[in-house]
RNA sequence: ACACAUGAAGUUU
């Protein structure tokens, strides 16, 4: 049994539930009895793979082979609950685990003290965070990282660098993450200064910069047009070592192309391939939408038409089975990219290919959303086809897209 | 052998 808990668990971290499963259920078959620690694995890899549904009726059939569910059983429910957005779900689950004589710790108040917040329902939040507290149940490191990431969120900086400190004073040491968190926050809110005063607060605390840092001031720097700076910083994780990860060479290579210097973003694109790192869809995003307002569309589109050739020949061979390899899943174009697409070609004028890219998407399983509807009912617009854009827009009504 | 927090892409000329 533990062989197999290690092997499904492995699995669904390297995000091969569908995999995993089969294994879950050919160990049965084989007459291992799967315990609470397999149940809880296999139901973790369905809430990380986004379909909690899925954990909920392991849920049911754990029960009825007479297993009984402990703290982690609910804890992993909880926070696939409140990783989709269920909330309901999640308070349902705390409700019957405490029947049960479970008392959630820290870690369950933390799925959902994340689960309203991202929810932007931040007065749910703290009063969970205050329920918490009154059951002598302490915050720790994970519960400041999240309200300090809700903070950030809703530009309210000064709060959140105030709780850093905060934290600090109840004897809580801020870890990568948090600094990270708050790093990110100024960042996205373009202001570089306080970004770097937190990077040498961390310093000071013996926290080494990660990749992850480093990637978020190079994003930074490259929104605010400071791509040089960003160039700085990308090569200074060269000499400590750090290899830049697609997140990394994405955020350089968007950069770069808004920064009109197009000869450069093919270099990092070609650098980041021959060190073996996969673009991935946001990579052809960039890519596509970078060339496109360049005015070179063609071209784009005959890259993106050159990665799915390429994707289809590695798809194929390697990945049989019931599960499919994310190296090739990953480097499919997704909607993004395909809007972007499609706003490139109806900018040029080419509505009809527009049309053929969009019916393209639905084809490979892609939904158009309210972006792409838009993108779609502009360019049919701009070639005064207005009957055309009217039945669009029925159209995405009839999809229960609401139009903005 | 099992559960929680951090970074990148598209529409609004």
């Amino acid at each position: 049994v533990i062989t197999y808990t290690t092997i499904i668990c492995g699995l669904c971290r390297e995000g091969h539930v569908i995999l995993a499963a089969h294994i879950f259920r050919s160990m049965q078959r084989q007459g291992v009895l799967p315990n609470v620690y397999t149940y809880n694995a296999m139901m973790d890899g369905h809430c990380k793979a986004a379909s909690p549904s899925e954990a909920f009726s392991l849920f049911q059939e754990m029960l009825r082979n007479g297993l009984w569910p402990n703290i982690v059983t609910f804890g992993t429910l909880i926070d696939g609950s409140c990783k989709v957005g269920d909330l309901v779900s999640a308070q349902m689950l705390v409700a019957c685990m405490m029947k049960q004589g479970i008392l959630p710790n820290a870690l369950i108040y933390n799925c959902l003290i994340d689960g309203y917040c991202k929810a932007c329902n931040v007065e749910e939040a703290v009063c969970v965070y205050s329920g918490m507290t009154k059951l002598n149940i302490w915050p720790n490191v994970f519960t400041y990282s999240i309200l300090i990431k809700a903070l950030c969120n809703k530009y309210r900086g000064v709060e959140a660098a105030a709780l850093l400190h905060k934290m600090q004073q109840a004897g809580i040491q801020a870890n990568l993450v948090t600094y990270n968190t708050l790093i990110g926050g100024y960042c996205k809110q373009q202001n570089m200064d306080a970004a770097l005063k937190i990077c040498s607060l961390m310093i000071e605390n013996r926290i080494e910069p990660d990749v992850i840092t480093y990637a978020s001031l190079i994003d930074g720097y490259c929104k605010q047009g400071m791509v040089n700076l960003a160039m700085g910083l990308y090569s200074e994780m060269a000499i400590k070592g750090l290899t830049p990860d697609v997140v990394a060479y994405t955020a350089l290579i968007d950069g770069h192309y808004k920064d009109g210097n197009l000869n450069e973003a093919f270099r990092l694109h070609k650098e980041m391939e021959d060190l073996g790192i996969t673009p991935n869809a946001f990579t052809l995003s960039s890519m596509v939408d970078g060339l496109s307002k360049a005015g070179r569309v063609n071209e784009a589109v005959k890259f993106l038409q050159g990665r799915m050739e390429l994707t289809d020949l590695t798809g194929t061979t390697p990945s049989q089975g019931p599960d499919a390899s994310p190296d090739w899943r990953y480097s499919l174009p997704n909607r993004i990219t395909y809007t972007a697409l499609i706003h490139s070609l109806c900018r040029d004028g080419q509505i009809v290919k527009a049309q053929k890219f969009s019916r393209d998407m639905r084809i490979f399983g892609l939904r158009p959303d309210v972006v792409t509807y838009n993108v779609l009912m502009w360019g049919q617009c701009q070639s005064r086809h207005l009957l055309n854009a009217m039945s669009l827009h029925a159209d995405m009504l009839k999809m229960g897209i609401e139009p903005d």
